[in-house]
DNA sequence: GTATCGATTAGC
DNA sequence: CTAATCGATACA
């Protein structure tokens, strides 16, 4: 719900050295004890913690030992649920973005969750910030998607609750990570199967 | 206490 | 395909 309204909508970062705006055009939705693909599938935890508050507000994490991921608190106090901000479409910033990132294409700047919040400058510290009050906010403007189609596919780098088609994004928009098409189409053309596990594990 | 594994990325 | 790199988690 809130996953597919976020698509099209502009996030910016005002912090040091200046803003960096851009608009989402991949997100994935997490919910709490009934997706074990959640952070908050086991409980609060002082991790977590935002997710299970108020909902507007930035639950900014640290994984693999070097990067951060940003999400969309959603859902009422006590409610753990959250939308990972997978890409944005550089809009505004650029110059900051790259330096943070050390990449030069626009298309690259911001295309996976770690990139986003690299190019964004969150960290940990940034954890809980009010997504209303700054300095980073989705801005309070109608969502532009430029005439592209809201997609719906298998959520990527999760082990556990693939089968729930909640990653969403723009179609064929240059700066989604991962597969551009929709799932179906995509198995359609390639004569594979959605249902058939890809990987398998020893 | 130790062992394992990530809501990832860059590079070969 | 793998290394990087460390906090969260599972388990003895």
């Amino acid at each position: 719900m809130v996953a597919r309204a976020l698509l099209g909508r502009v996030i910016a970062c005002d912090l040091p050295p200046g803003r960096v705006a851009g608009r989402i055009v991949e997100v994935e939705a997490y919910r709490g004890p009934l997706d074990p693909a959640s952070h908050a599938f086991r409980g609060e935890t002082p991790r977590n913690r935002v997710m299970f508050g108020p909902p507007g507000h930035a639950y900014v994490y640290f994984t693999y030992g070097m990067h951060h991921c940003l999400n969309v608190v959603c859902e009422r106090k006590g409610t753990p649920a959250a939308v990972l901000v997978r890409a944005l479409e550089p809009l505004e910033g650029l110059e900051v973005a790259r330096a943070r990132r050390g990449v030069h294409e626009a298309h690259r700047l911001m295309r996976g969750p770690g990139c986003v919040a690299r190019a964004l400058g969150l960290t940990r510290a940034h954890d809980g910030l009010d997504l209303v009050a700054g300095p980073l906010r989705v801005l309070d403007e109608p969502a532009r998607r430029d005439g592209r189609r809201v997609l719906a596919g298998p959520r990527i780098g999760i082990r556990v609750g693939t089968e729930r088609p909640w990653r969403f994004w723009l179609g064929g928009h240059p700066c989604v990570s991962g597969p551009r098409a929709s799932a179906g189409a995509s198995a359609r053309r390639r004569g594979t199967s959605t249902l058939t596990p890809s990987r398998t594990r020893p």
